[in-house]
DNA sequence: AAGAAAAGTGGGAAACATTGGGAAAAGTTA
DNA sequence: TAACTTTTCCCAATGTTTCCCACTTTTCTT
């Protein structure tokens, strides 16, 4: 299952760089990601298909006769860049990303299934601090609007065999 | 029938590594499982399949546009990680989940029928005393909604074998 | 009850990942 | 053009994880 998951607490050093976790590059396309500001204050990590798509679905849904939509595109596709990948398996994160995001020295790179956030370790904690109250509501949330696997007792539970 | 139950107390050493109980790994297909931030302050221990049901149930309802989305995202999807059970029958806990569930040495392995969890063991005892009332309330309400087969003498009963 | 098997635990050594930093290359400024 | 800064490439040191084997305790069998 080839799925970018995991909380990484990696570093960035003085010239700029972040290594991003090896389980992350031997599932990675190539050797180039695109960086962009995310979500709340971290920056989004790109391989190449999930960058297009998210550039097709934004472009999609936008225009540049609209105020709105400038604002939107101003967000997410201007601050965007493309870097390479080094030997050492770091990017380089541009000063401008890292001015947004905040990123010092202790950073938090987190899978998110088919893409990757970075975040400055503080406004990590403190996001996931202050959003736990909302999470759990949204996940109970989650129990009513669907089945859960949970009430099915021989939901894949077999004994053995399933070697890989 | 093959379902996680029973409460252990194993110890997480200093590798971060913790056993599965026996009567576990032999229920489990294969020898991979997810782990993730549960709810409260456990680690859950999903089988394959019953990861694969919660993804898609989070998948299904959520969009990466949408802030409460990300929460939810960043809290089940982005701490998991797939691990392997060694032939010791354990698995290591990555640091950033021993971390976010506080484990240091003494442990608590829980079955809970298609998943398990893994406590510290004082917020395990905490947890249990802090949530009896609530248990009780709860339980009570059972009583209206759900119906036992109560009155059927040979459910379910036989005389042995206790857990640890 | 004794021996055998299974389960849980500990630890050494090799493999791997991350980080730091030197030196070359490229770009900027005066 | 020379001096300087920034970026890129590469190698090395450190720290962590993985793999494997062995010890101890518990459980099961005869």
């Amino acid at each position: 299952m080839d799925l970018l998951i995991g909380e990484f607490n990696n570093t960035l050093d003085d010239k700029g760089r972040v290594s991003l976790p090896s389980r992350f590059r031997s599932i990675l396309p190539g050797n180039r990601v695109f960086l962009t500001q995310g979500g709340e204050d971290c920056i989004w990590v790109c391989p190449p298909d999930f960058w297009k798509d998210l550039l097709q679905k934004v472009l999609n849904s936008t225009s540049i006769f609209k105020a709105s939509s400038r604002v939107v595109r101003r967000r997410i596709i201007g601050p965007a860049q493309e870097v390479e990948i080094d030997k050492a398996g770091r990017i380089a994160v541009p000063q401008s990303l890292r001015d947004f995001a905040g990123l010092s020295r202790d950073c938090i790179v987190l899978g998110q299934l088919d893409y990757m956030e970075i975040w400055n370790i503080d406004r990590y904690r403190n996001y996931k601090g202050s959003t736990e109250a909302e999470f759990r509501i949204s996940f109970e949330e989650l129990g009513s609007t669907a089945d859960m696997p949970d009430q099915d007792p021989k939901n894949g539970l077999d004994p053995k065999e399933g070697e890989e």
